[in-house]
DNA sequence: CGCATCCCCTGCCTGC
DNA sequence: TGCAGGCAGGGGATGC
């Protein structure tokens, strides 16, 4: 699944793809994704123009020229294919194109540029809805979202506030995206690991009693920031079946520290620790019981 | 409200 | 080789 990092480059990839060109036509190839897909959606998209190309969160957002906004959401799968003059071009890393299996290209959009931008799910948890712009707010996707972790708002203090009071694990409060927006199961597992605080540890033990960052906080406050940053640079990270020989792909996954390193020495300086893999809700967690506090 | 569990879907990898 | 089970970057629905 694509974390914000990899949606962020997916973005910047298909921007000066989408950017300015006319929708001429929409093939929407079965009835839905994760949901529905909306009434008369393909026919309702054609004829539009993309005025614009944003990201809220994991959520990528096409502005239409009449007021209507396409949201998409890649779930744990999705990814999408550029391709001009029959040949693919990588809109960012989070796709793959020799092994892509075309059985599972659910949406295509022919642009007026002779372009065609595919959008391909293998298991189906992305989706796309159409909102006006002026609902996006309200919407109920958007609506709880957190705070964006690479604006302005997430520092120490703040997140000290976010996490203040909680008894649920440290990791299971940094995925809620109703707190912070954007972050998923590796970046939190790499910014833990950074900030040299257990996965397990109650998420309000950052704050003192007086509602004060601790300095774990502060370090973990840093730690989201520059691991999110340094993932968007690489163009996100590129797992698994990856395989294609033209463009840029994410190389981020060469930069894990614990993520999928499992018996892996812990890369901290002068720890001596080995990294270990638990399952919190369901998902793994990968950290160093040793220097992770 | 906060938190935990289960579920959606397909494909790949492991171990028996 | 076949097959069962576990696992995968997400998040919604439900139940306590």
């Amino acid at each position: 699944m694509p974390e914000l990092p990899e949606v962020e480059t997916v973005r910047r990839g298909l921007e000066p793809v989408m950017l300015g060109a006319a929708l001429v036509k929409v093939e929407q190839r079965r009835a839905d994704l994760r949901f529905p897909f909306p009434e008369r959606f393909a026919e309702r998209l054609a004829g539009r123009v993309v005025a614009g190309l944003g990201r809220r969160a994991k959520y990528l957002l096409v502005d239409l020229d009449d007021g209507e906004v396409l949201v998409m959401h890649l779930g744990m799968s999705g990814r999408f294919l550029i391709e001009m003059n029959g040949s693919g071009v990588t809109p960012g890393s989070y796709h793959q194109d020799a092994g892509q299996d075309r059985r599972h290209d659910h949406v295509v959009f022919h642009l007026s540029s002779g372009a065609t931008v595919t959008y391909n799910d293998t298991r189906r948890f992305g989706f796309m809805v159409l909102v006006p712009r002026t609902e996006l707010g309200v919407h109920p996707l958007m609506a709880k979202l957190g705070i964006e972790p690479l604006g302005n708002e997430l520092d120490a203090d703040r997140l000290a506030q976010l996490m203040a009071g909680r008894a649920a694990p440290l990791k299971a409060a940094l995925m809620d995206q109703r707190l912070i927006a954007g972050l998923g199961n590796i970046y939190v597992c790499e910014a833990l690991h950074r900030a040299r605080l257990s996965p397990t540890r109650r998420a309000g033990s950052l704050a003192t009693a007086t509602g004060r960052p601790t300095e774990g906080a502060r370090r973990l406050a840093i730690a989201i920031r520059e691991v999110l940053a340094e993932a968007v640079a690489a163009g996100g990270s590129t797992l698994r079946d990856y395989a294609q020989p033209n463009g840029s792909l994410g190389y981020f996954q060469h930069g894990f520290r614990v993520y999928d390193r499992e018996h892996a020495p812990c890369p901290t300086p002068n720890c001596r620790g080995t990294i270990t893999r638990l399952v919190q809700a369901g998902r793994s967690t990968f950290y160093c019981r040793s220097c992770q506090r």
